[in-house]
RNA sequence: GGCGCCGUACCCAAGUGGUAAGGGAGAGGUCUGCAAAACCUUUAUGCGGCGGUUCGAAUCCGCCCGGCGCCUCCA
């Protein structure tokens, strides 16, 4: 069983073979740090974390890489208008370096409140400006970039390869009308690797050009070059950066180099909000902070899970609340299975709880081998959910050792490869905490003891006033167990 | 105009040649004082339509219909 990955490069899916040993060399392209992170973000950064957590669960030694860009990105086309974190640094009257700050951290905050793992290097833009500068002059001197007006260009119809990623030639750039005119291109689908900066512009550095600063595509050849190397294995990337920015990529670093660049590459599908692309014209935009305002950010990253990573996923409260419940019965089987180990660990019992644990694996792993496919592997923790429902519903009463096997399962593959579960540390209490769940435990007792003299009226009353609380009580055969939520 | 993707039940969504996973919603039942949770049963002779290839097609090929994306910044 080995794993299969869909490479854009060759659009069909590949047997994985790093190209050192047991290690993988992995970039993907980060957020340009100048709003808050939305949906999109999420859908891309999740996919890609659930790609690392597995990649290393079959014990492959990953180096992830994964940049900040907090310059060089245009609010226009690669060569015209206008920074977008300059422009934000204008309508907000602050300095650039402080909106990247700013956004960074929201980011982070976001993406760790999904579960999200940091990459191993988070590489800064404006921190490899002269690695950036290295890889313009190298394409100078091989004839691949040439100088106009202060600012640099990569010669496109020069590189035979351009286009074997997207599957368009240059020529076709010609005819579509939309790429303006500039009169410093010699070629229209010449991108910019340098751009020389105005006075005004504040994210400005000198270089052999004067002073200027980096195209867009050219952060990403720099960084994911220096840290996994001039040729690495895995890109990823959303599906909108695949033209022109990773063909780009592609040309400016196998052009510096001489080497070929990326063996795979990975991109993952769009998000939409009611079957509309998100984008800030279409005023359909979802930041995640609007959203785990009324989700919890877990619920988001079990939804994108339950599709695939190469499928559009479409957005919506409605979808949300659906998966919601999806979730809850999850995690709600987890919960009743720790609660009877925890008995059975008191207990002296010798029932062998009998599931084959070895069928769902390989079951799990021949989901994921097959591209990822994360659907299919919830559906397999949703059968095994049923299975363990069954029997912890049954009389008899089985060995803690037997149940613990079943709960590793979920923490292995529920929590460590998806994360849609939480670490079982996470959910233990402490501080307030325990006050809150000690009040609420007493009330259970008093409760099972008016139950008891069937006093169900004021049974009833404690029970829909702890539920407004939040506090959802269930009468079990062995006792009154309680939640949240 | 060029390149590409998608269309599977009421909703979401896997399945890329061997006879339709899973979740939500609905219906019936078991358990229960009731509720909640859970379990069992049930809901697509059919996968946008029409042809073709094949012993066999949701899966491959062709045409058509419908939806979407990229070609300008976007995860």
């Amino acid at each position: 069983m080995t794993l299969q990955i869909h490479n854009t490069l060759t659009r069909r899916k590949e047997e994985f073979k790093p190209l050192h040993e047991g290690r993988v060399g992995m970039y993907v392209c980060g957020p340009t740090v100048y709003g808050h992170s939305h949906v999109g973000h999420a859908k891309s950064y999740v996919s890609f974390d659930v790609i690392v957590r597995y990649l290393r669960h079959v014990g492959y030694k990953v180096l992830y890489v994964q940049n900040i860009t907090d310059v060089g990105h245009l609010t226009d086309d690669a060569d015209e208008g206008e920074d977008k974190i300059e422009k934000q640094s204008r309508i907000d009257r602050v300095h650039p370096m402080q909106i990247a700050e700013l956004y960074t951290k929201s980011y982070f905050e976001d993406m760790d409140a999904l579960g999200v793992l940091r990459a191993d290097i988070s590489p800064r833009a404006s921190g490899h400006i002269l690695e950036q500068i290295e890889i313009v002059e190298q394409l100078i001197r091989n004839g691949h970039a040439y100088v106009s007006n202060g600012s640099v260009y990569f010669d496109v119809p020069r590189f035979a390869g351009y286009g074997k990623l997207s599957g368009r030639s240059f020529e076709d750039l010609e005819a579509g009308a939309r790429i303006q005119v500039n009169p410093e291109k010699r070629h229209p689908a010449d991108f910019a690797l340098w751009k020389k900066a105005e006075p005004e512009h504040m994210m400005q550095w000198s270089s052999p050009w004067g002073k200027g600063y980096p195209g867009w595509h050219i952060e990403c050849s720099a960084m994911s070059m220096k840290y996994l190397g001039e040729n690495f294995d895995i890109h990823g990337g959303g599906l909108e950066n695949q033209f022109p920015h990773h063909e780009c990529e592609i040309a400016q670093s196998e052009c510096a180099t001489g080497k070929p660049f990326v063996q795979y590459w990975i991109h993952n599908n769009m998000v939409t909000v009611n079957g509309q692309k998100m984008g800030k014209s279409l005023g359909n935009f979802v930041t995640l902070k609007d959203v785990f305002k009324k989700f919890d950010p877990l619920v988001v990253r079990f939804f994108i899970l339950q599709s695939h990573y190469r499928s559009t996923l479409d957005f919506s409260d409605e979808a949300l609340q659906a998966v919601n419940v999806g979730l809850e019965k999850l995690l709600n089987t987890l919960r009743n299975l720790r609660e009877e180990i925890a008995k059975a660990a008191v207990d002296n019992r010798s029932a062998e709880a009998a599931i084959d644990l070895e069928g769902y694996k390989s079951r799990i792993l021949s989901a994921m081998n097959d591209d990822f496919n994360t659907p299919q592997a919830i559906a397999v923790l949703f059968d095994l959910t049923r299975e363990t429902n069954a029997l912890l519903s049954l009389e008899s009463k089985f060995s803690a050792e037997s149940l613990r096997r079943i709960g590793d399962f979920f923490q292995e593959f529920g929590g460590r490869v998806l994360g849609i579960i939480p670490l079982e540390s996470a959910s233990l209490m402490a501080g307030d905490a325990k006050m809150e769940s000690d009040l609420v435990q007493l009330l259970v007792d008093l409760r099972t003891e008016v139950r008891s003299q069937k006093l169900w009226s004021l049974s009833d009353k404690i029970r829909d006033g702890l539920k407004k609380l939040g506090i959802t009580i269930e009468d079990k055969k062995d006792g009154t167990a309680w939640r949240k939520g």
